[in-house]
DNA sequence: TCAAAGGTAGGAAATTTTTCGTACGAAACA
DNA sequence: TGTTTCGTACGAAAAATTTCCTACCTTTGA
């Protein structure tokens, strides 16, 4: 049987909407529905709450999140590591527009922005103690 | 009316499968659905000729593809820039992963990854030209 | 006590994205 | 000349993602 992104895969990577969400938890801590979704509304977009609280209960279907149903008001925390997440994501972005090359993609960043002077003493600074070991 | 994404929008951001086709593109100049499908197959997946045909199909609609018909085997090519796609794709992905800093984006680049030393080099080398300027 | 407010559950609908079946024309070639 | 191969067009189905309607329960407060 094929394996499909309906069914639970841990493998499976949160689609944009989920990483919206995970991205709210993540800042802010485990919390209910109703934060989550009246931070979407004043941060990124209008969406319902009940769309909200659907896909929130997917990604605990999903072992995306967990949930702590001991009081009426569900409290949900991400049951994935954000620095682990974002790794993989950005390795996989790395992977299919740049050539796997991460080089490549900071060369694209330098060549392209309008990076400050601060930014740049920052990097220089993380290349000198990279250089040190 | 709300505006569709199925509905002409040049706005409109490349899908992960459209994206694939980029590539290709970009990489190997304009040719064939049936050299864009091999090369599909060789290198990434499984995926049947007429799903690629449809699916260029659909971008030439979108105009992010040009389609040169003369003969009887279309010569796609692409409508859009490489290097300007992927700096708008670039972009989105810091605002959504890294607050919108690509300094971060940097940082979890030189902290997770293995970077060698002639990259970093590199990078040191791009930096300098920077403070040139 | 009872109505309003706020919560979850579940199913279904809407949209977007991806895949493929069928029809049919042109070219290659035995 | 016929048949096989290779191409496009078109529509529909399938899958994945997102959104929302309805039902129903609990809490709050008048």
């Amino acid at each position: 049987m094929k394996t499909k992104n309906s069914e639970n895969n841990p493998q499976s990577e949160p689609t944009k909407s989920e990483l919206e969400i995970l991205q709210v938890l993540w800042k802010n801590g485990p919390s209910t529905v109703r934060f989550v979704n009246d931070y979407l509304n004043e941060q990124k977009r209008a969406v319902q709450y009940t769309s909200t609280l659907k896909l929130m209960q997917i990604m605990t279907e999903k072992e995306m999140l967990l949930r702590d149903a001991s009081s009426m008001k569900h409290i949900y925390s991400p049951a994935i590591e954000e620095n682990q997440t974002k790794t993989v994501l950005l390795d996989k972005f790395i992977d299919t527009m740049f050539n796997g090359s991460s080089t490549n993609l900071m060369m694209q960043l330098l060549g392209n922005k309008k990076t400050s002077q601060e930014e740049l003493d920052a990097i220089r600074a993380m290349l000198d103690q990279l250089d040190k070991k």
